[in-house]
DNA sequence: AACTTTATCAACACTGTGTCGAGTTGGTCA
DNA sequence: TGACCAACTCGACACAGTGTTGATAAAGTT
């Protein structure tokens, strides 16, 4: 059973314990090492043992903080989105009051801003993605939760006539917030072709308000 | 060196070789072999004493055949994304002449069409591109042609006043390209949030043509 | 019939994961 | 103070997977 809970005293969610002895630091250490290394190398080249000699420790105790690596990046991760969704509430309560232009691209802005800075962990999240289901399901609920608000900005401006009726405002909303992630995704990798840091946001921005509030009627 | 050319006879590009005796049969069983693994779990889940087995070799066998697991699954990719290439031009050489808005769709609609049919590979060559080097140049190719065709497409709107003014038309080809990526992948995956399967066409084509004709202004 | 090329695989060397059990250490309370 | 317990540590092991070596067989070629 790899990746899910099982450590000594192992009582909470995913496999983080609840010591609270010298250990703690312990714990940091490992954390700390294992974002130090993932501004060096992807996920896949760093081993349980780097992380334990990062750390000071050894293998085997190692794996009385945590029951793999997977969790390490699970709980660095955890983290990294509980901001994200700071970010967004924040960027959310200025848009619910008019002047959505600015306020659209203050949001994006911000998240974008909130991933960028941690690059290593953001693409680190999407490797572990590809094959924990934990990180699959936690990065689900990040997309849901921004779908969902961004689904009722859509009709809240449908419905006071601003933006034209069309595509469903969900399936609207997600197809836009799947751009974000990609166009972010690219950007952060440099792979080609990909958005320029800089300018990511402006034409993100550009094709959400022609998206919600344009029409689908070519000259 | 791992998933670089090392096969015995070994001249031709990535990793298949150019036999001809009755080991080109083993060869085709070892990429059937794979394709139908595929379909049942993911690529990180079959190991090459997998692909051994199902093409009735033993493991060491198999490298005289292929370098690695991954050059296998290159060799499918490829193949793919030759037909999709494929599908590209001929969607384009219809779009060339007028009526963009069903040339869109059906360039789209063939596009998806091609990816969908082989779902299993799809989604492996997204797993295999988070950590291989020759994966992620291959796919980059194929993106680098669609944002180039339809980075040309936007600019002949524009030229000829069918289309506004607006960000790069490469930029938003790129940011554009990248959505249909996503979108379809999560559609193959079923993660949530995702556009049912039937109801991707309809939103990406709405999106496209609301962002290469709409203007971003607001009511 | 010598020789080469193609093909095959048992056995090996190596890397990485996760577990077991035998410790050590520091605090607690009888 | 000393018996005890929980927190903590790690050497040694069992396993799974990768890729290589070298010996061998079978099919052409000259």
């Amino acid at each position: 059973m790899p990746a899910t809970s099982k450590a000594k005293p192992a009582p909470a969610g995913r496999g983080r314990r609840a010591v609270r002895a010298s250990g703690d630091e312990r714990e940091r250490a490992i954390l700390e090492t294992a974002e130090r290394l993932l501004e060096e190398r992807p996920l896949s080249e760093i081993s349980v043992d780097d992380l334990a000699r990062g750390a000071g420790i050894s293998r085997p105790t190692f794996y009385f903080y945590f029951p793999s690596k997977d969790a390490v990046v699970l709980t660095i991760i955890d983290r990294l989105v509980a901001a994200a969704a700071g970010s967004r509430e924040e960027a959310l309560a200025t848009m619910a009051e008019g002047e959505l232009r600015a306020a659209l691209r203050q949001a994006l802005t911000d998240l974008y801003g909130a991933f960028r800075s941690r690059r290593a962990v953001t693409l680190a999240a999407a490797e572990l993605r590809m094959r924990n289901p934990e990180a699959r399901e936690l990065w689900s609920q990040v997309m849901e939760g921004w779908v969902a608000d961004v689904t009722a900005v859509i009709e809240a401006e449908r419905a006071r006539g601003a933006a034209p009726a069309g595509q469903p405002a969900r399936d609207l909303a997600i197809a836009l917030v799947q751009m974000n992630e990609r166009v972010q995704y690219a950007a952060f990798t440099g792979e080609s072709p990909s958005l320029d840091e800089e300018r990511v946001i402006d034409v993100l921005v550009d094709i959400w308000l022609r998206a919600i509030y344009g029409t689908a009627e070519p000259s």
